[in-house]
DNA sequence: GTACACCTTAAACATAAGTTTAAGGCAACA
DNA sequence: TGTTGCCTTAAACTTATGTTTAAGGTGTAC
């Protein structure tokens, strides 16, 4: 039961294009092709890019997915590396997430200037 | 006390390409020039440009600072538009909060599961 | 046998937010 | 006079993540 790329592309969510820019990128090591050249999506590929497509979304960049599968492509071995990968991604999140909070801030109290300004005129 | 475009940027702690590239942007709608061309930087600009820098920081775009702009130089009658402008992008900082906790999540899952594998292996 | 839908690749384009380069002007200093 | 150092503008370049376009191949349906 395999598919061709239209049909991938419209059970994962992403156009064709993306798909072969991620296997440009290295992300889809594992595609294999039809005799005429055509990419062929079997479950354990669709899995994979949907995995990618996730990592993705955590706002991993398309340069440390990359690295990412090469480890992953040596195997179970490589999975304490994997884990530092994680980590270090879920430290960047942290980040975020901090400055996230300092955009709070800075926005409500903007907007509690704006309030004061306001008060100020109905006075 | 005017300074010149080094010693701006040396206090705003951002290079003077990018201050003339917010002027050009129309962000810096104040800015004098000498009778050479150069750009004069007075006390209260100085404290506009660390207004939008401010601002950049907290994940607006200069595209919405523009707007923002163009109505602070209409004077405090645009202040209830600039509060739904900032109210507008608070909510956008609390949908990519949602989104980052879905990526912790995310990534979590994924540790656990490598964490699992190492475990069975260790058995 | 000829449309049609689909596939391929390579290359150009898009967007954001700068950064870098190129070409030239002005002033002070030796 | 010439060398610095700073200033100006315009335009090209950078990075990331795709998207769009161009040019061409293949199989199926009528």
């Amino acid at each position: 039961m395999s598919l061709s790329i239209k049909e991938a592309s419209e059970r994962l969510g992403i156009p064709p294009h993306t798909i072969r820019f991620y296997e440009r990128k290295g992300l889809l090591p594992f595609l294999q092709r039809d005799p005429y050249g055509n990419r062929i999506f079997e479950e354990r590929d669709m899995e994979w890019i949907n995995l990618m497509i996730w990592f993705r979304a955590t706002g991993m960049t398309v340069a440390e997915l990359e690295e990412f599968v090469e480890l992953a492509v040596q195997g179970d071995s490589t999975i304490p590396q994997r884990q530092d990968l994680l980590e270090k991604h879920k430290r960047k999140l942290q980040e975020r997430q901090r400055e996230l909070d300092r955009a709070f801030e800075a926005v409500n109290m903007k907007l509690a200037k704006y309030a004061e300004i306001q008060n100020g005129k109905r006075k």
